[in-house]
DNA sequence: TTGCATACGGATAAATTTTTCCCCTGTTGT
DNA sequence: ACAACAGGGGAAAAATTTATCCGTATGCAA
C-alpha cells in the first residue's frame, strides 16, 4: 500500500467524512451496493468507466472502513457479495442530498463546469 | 491550465456535484466563507494546512462554477472579499449535512482510518 | 485441450492534484 | 531607499490516485 507522506487532518466531521468518501467511485459504489448490486462483476458493468483494479481496492478500503461487508461463498466459479452495514447504510441519506443537488441543478452545473475560463 | 486527458463522466447528479465539490479544500473554503471569513487571509489562516496557492486555484474554480463570488476593492493595500451566491448557499445545507455525519461517527471513524489494515 | 466466466492481486506507468519556490504589483511608514 | 502588507501567479517538483498489463486459480462447455 502507499504510505502518506502528508499526515492526515482529522480535526472536524468534514474531514472525517471525506476520508471515508473521497475515491472516484467509492460513492457509487455505496450507491450501487445499496440499490442491490452486490456483485463484483455486477459493479463493473454498472461502473464501466472505472478500471476493474480500482474497484477492488476501493471496495477494500470501504470494507476496512466499516462501511461495507463482503461475504464470500466457497463455490465455483468463486461467487462474492458485499452488502452496506448499517454503518454504511446511514451514509444513504447523505449520498441522496448529494445526488439530489446534482440533479436539481444539472442544466446549471454542466454549463459551468463546460465553459472554458478566460484562461485555458 | 492542466489538460484534461481522460475525459468527465457527467452522467448523473453526483457526478455533477462531485466535480464542482472535488478538491481537497473547496469544501472548507465554502463552509468558511459562509461562515463569514470572506479575505484570503483570514481563509488562509483557517486553513493552515493549505498552501496559499492552491487556495487561491480552488477559489477561482468555485468562482468559475459560479458558488462565490469575488469582490476586488481599489484600495490600498489590496482588498478581496469572497461571497457565497445564493448557488453556493444552496450548497450549504448540503455540506452541513456531511459534516454533521462526520461529527456524530467521530470515534468510529477515527478508529476505521486510522487501523491499519491486515497488509499495510 | 482450449476458451470462458469469476475473482484476486503485484508491478509499473500514467494522470491528476497539491506543494514548494520565487517573483511581481503599489502604497504607506520608517 | 527599503521593508511590510495584501493579493497574484508561473514553473517545476512532489505527492497521491487511478489505469494498464500481466499472471494466479477452478470447473465447465465446446
Amino acid at each position: 500500500m502507499y504510505e502518506r507522506k502528508i499526515p492526515l487532518n482529522l480535526n472536524c466531521g468534514l474531514d472525517l467524512i471525506g476520508e471515508v468518501l473521497y475515491g472516484k467511485w467509492k460513492i457509487r459504489l455505496l450507491w450501487f451496493i445499496n440499490a442491490g448490486h452486490k456483485r463484483p462483476s455486477e459493479l463493473q458493468r454498472k461502473i464501466p468507466d472505472a478500471s476493474r483494479r480500482v474497484l477492488n481496492i476501493q471496495l477494500k478500503e470501504l470494507e476496512k472502513h466499516e462501511l461495507v461487508t463482503k461475504k464470500i461463498y466457497p463455490v465455483v466459479p468463486p461467487k462474492v457479495e458485499y452488502s452496506l452495514t448499517d454503518f454504511g447504510k446511514s451514509l444513504i441519506p447523505v449520498i441522496s442530498m448529494l445526488g439530489n443537488w446534482g440533479d436539481e441543478n444539472e442544466e446549471r452545473l454542466r454549463n459551468v463546469i463546460l465553459k472554458r475560463s478566460e484562461s485555458n
